[in-house]
DNA sequence: TTGACAAACAGGATTCAATACTATATAGTA
DNA sequence: TACTATATAGTATTGAATCCTGTTTGTCAA
């Protein structure tokens, strides 16, 4: 468990030091709000929306609006530190995992789940396609019930975080 | 051209069948808007959302309201006469092909094309998945520039059918 | 063909995500 | 430390989608 504790912190120490990589050269100023929001962002395990977000972050900045992580989720969009997520007509969600990965959703509880298969990766596309259309990226979608669900289990997301930040009048 | 019409006659004809039989099977009544609604899915090759429709269908209809359209699609869908396309976080966008086929999607004009691959319907998804999960849809997704926004043109859509069944007063 | 009834319709109200706008606060730097 | 461009919080606005209600209509049985 030790080094296994060392090598998370160590993975975390690495993506927020692309991230304030990323944001300097893409001249974005590194202030605790962006910063907690990635955090949270790496943290999850869910694709959160900017809405659950807003929720969590709530805990540590009782006053930041959903207008700043909106406007800073499509900002780290645009430079390259997350995806949207393709969901179904709901609100958007996000995902830090930059790794060539691939979604399995679940139709009851609407969680996304990520996994790998390197055998995709070698799948032939059309010619006409490749010669038609410049190609950014190729994923595989799955659809279903998860095991919680078949299980009869409800998902009720990660724990929150209860440190508090904020400097301002007490929220319910 | 003789021949190709009267199969593509004979295809709608064979939709339409299909469409009756499964509202019919499912306590859906046949109505107008309804009939109408499900042509304009048919003809559509561009996946549209509720609001597309609505805004096509005023022709037709000029009182049909958004909900109409709405309600309907979600029945379609309930009764799988149509898909939800894996969109990315903006309005609900409808399928009505029913074959096992892939999705492209321009990151520009946000047009999606439908494709197909033989090699995908073999590919194997890793056991655990599998035992883990429940999966009712596997897709091929791609995303990128479609040949239209490549070469600068920009893509208006399909032109709109000008006949008119409403009776009340004119909009513009 | 007609009449009764459940379902569908149009239209308005409401909810929620997302964007636009603005005055104040702050990160980065000279 | 002070300046300036950018970010933030908060409010307003837009648009999709759902809810609700009174009226209309398709369907089925007489």
């Amino acid at each position: 468990m030790q080094v296994k504790n060392y090598i998370e912190r160590k993975n975390l120490e690495k993506k927020l030091h692309l991230f304030k990589n990323t944001c300097h050269k893409n001249h974005l100023k590194i202030t605790p709000q962006r910063v907690t929001i990635y955090k949270k962002l790496i943290s999850s395990q869910e694709h959160p929306s900017a809405t659950d977000i807003h929720r969590k972050i709530k805990n540590i900045f009782p006053d930041i609006s959903l207008n700043t992580i909106n406007t800073n989720l499509l900002a780290f969009n645009k430079i390259g530190l997350i995806n949207v997520v393709e969901g179904s007509g709901d609100a958007k969600r996000f995902d830090v995992n930059l790794d060539p990965h691939h979604h399995f959703r679940c139709l009851d509880c609407n969680k996304i789940i990520d996994f790998y298969n390197k055998d995709f990766e070698n799948i032939k596309i059309a010619e006409e396609l490749i010669e038609e259309f410049t190609i950014t990226d190729k994923k595989l979608h799955l659809e279903g019930i998860c095991d919680r669900c078949k299980s009869g289990y409800a998902w009720f997301g990660e724990d929150v975080d209860n440190v508090n930040y904020g400097r301002s009048k007490k929220r319910r």
